[in-house]
DNA sequence: GCTGTAACCTGTCGGC
DNA sequence: TGCCGACAGGTTACAG
């Protein structure tokens, strides 16, 4: 899926066609996604103006003017996309030739004509309908750890939080719990940048391991969001367009390949942990 | 209470 | 060429 470089790529192109808009008509294809669409969503929806886009974590934040907030999950496959004018042409939707129809679950239709798509073959993704004063308790954010680019989250603070973490680095840092946003490919790059193996385990870390672990993903984070995000199957952005951070991937999907940090000779290699691939350097990552 | 695993669903790719 | 199994960017329920 979509991880925070891809979530927030998508936000900035979705804002401009967005912000300020009202939504004309609401379509629900198939309201069976992860967790099932209420059917009372298209009343609420319709007719509503749309406020400035949120990102909270891999959640889209679309707050409307009746004090609801659209929140949207893309799970593993979700895309969602802005087409200019209805029409049933195939191969109309710009440069996501790939997209099938037949996955297009939701759609919203605003009043300038242009459309919202939600697409998402795997249905892993979801939408929510909530009260916008008390989404910090909703039971999907209130457990969530720092943004890594915010300003609240510090290297002492993520210290702490792992020294309460007895599994290996990898799993510590895919828990939405201790760091939000991050996913199987940024903490594979981050771990690497940060010459740190994914099987240490999480509370061994010392503070300036730490300091160079948050670097290092911030790093990642702000250099994948200048690139759009990472295309490797599904993801795409909301005009159709790839993201192009895979061609600065360090270690994912290159196992066999030389790592590509500054004097390390080493090999990249793939081992499977907690049922997700993890790609490291076992020469410089200790 | 914490951790690891399986399951959710569908498309793609590689091997035979 | 076609079939089948493995695997895929996330999250969560459940067993140990």
């Amino acid at each position: 899926m979509p991880e925070l470089p891809e979530v927030e790529t998508i936000r900035r192109g979705l804002a401009p066609a967005l912000e300020g808009q009202s939504i004309a008509k609401v379509t629900l294809n198939r309201p069976d996604l992860r967790f099932p669409l209420p059917k009372a969503m298209k009343k609420r929806l319709e007719g509503a103006m749309i406020g400035a886009l949120g990102r909270r974590a891999k959640y889209l934040l679309m707050p409307l003017d009746r004090a609801e907030t659209l929140i949207i999950h893309l799970g593993m496959s979700g895309r969602m996309l802005i087409e200019a004018e209805e029409t049933d042409q195939p191969g109309a939707f710009h440069h996501d030739i790939t997209r099938l129809k037949q996955h297009d679950h939701v759609i919203l239709t605003l009043k300038s004509g242009a459309r919202l798509i939600y697409n998402d073959p795997r249905r892993f993704g979801f939408m929510l309908l909530e009260k916008t004063d008390s989404l910090d308790e909703h039971p999907a954010f209130a457990g969530l750890g720092p943004e890594p680019l915010g300003n609240h989250c510090h290297a002492q603070g993520l210290h702490d939080a792992l020294l309460l973490k007895k599994t290996p680095l990898k799993s510590a840092l895919l828990d939405q719990r201790v760091i939000a946003g991050l996913g199987n490919i940024y903490v594979c790059e981050a771990l690497n940048r940060a010459f740190l193996s994914p099987f240490r385990i999480a509370n061994t870390l010392a503070l300036h391991e730490v300091e160079a672990l948050l670097a290092a993903i911030r790093a990642v984070l702000e250099a994948a969001i200048i690139a759009g995000g990472s295309t490797l199957r599904d993801y795409r952005r909301e005009d159709g367009a790839l993201g192009y951070f895979q061609h600065d991937f360090r270690v994912y999907d290159r196992e066999g390949h030389a790592c590509r940090n500054l004097d390390c000779k080493g090999v990249i290699s793939r081992a499977v942990q907690a049922g997700r691939s993890s790609f490291f350097c076992a020469t410089c990552q200790r």
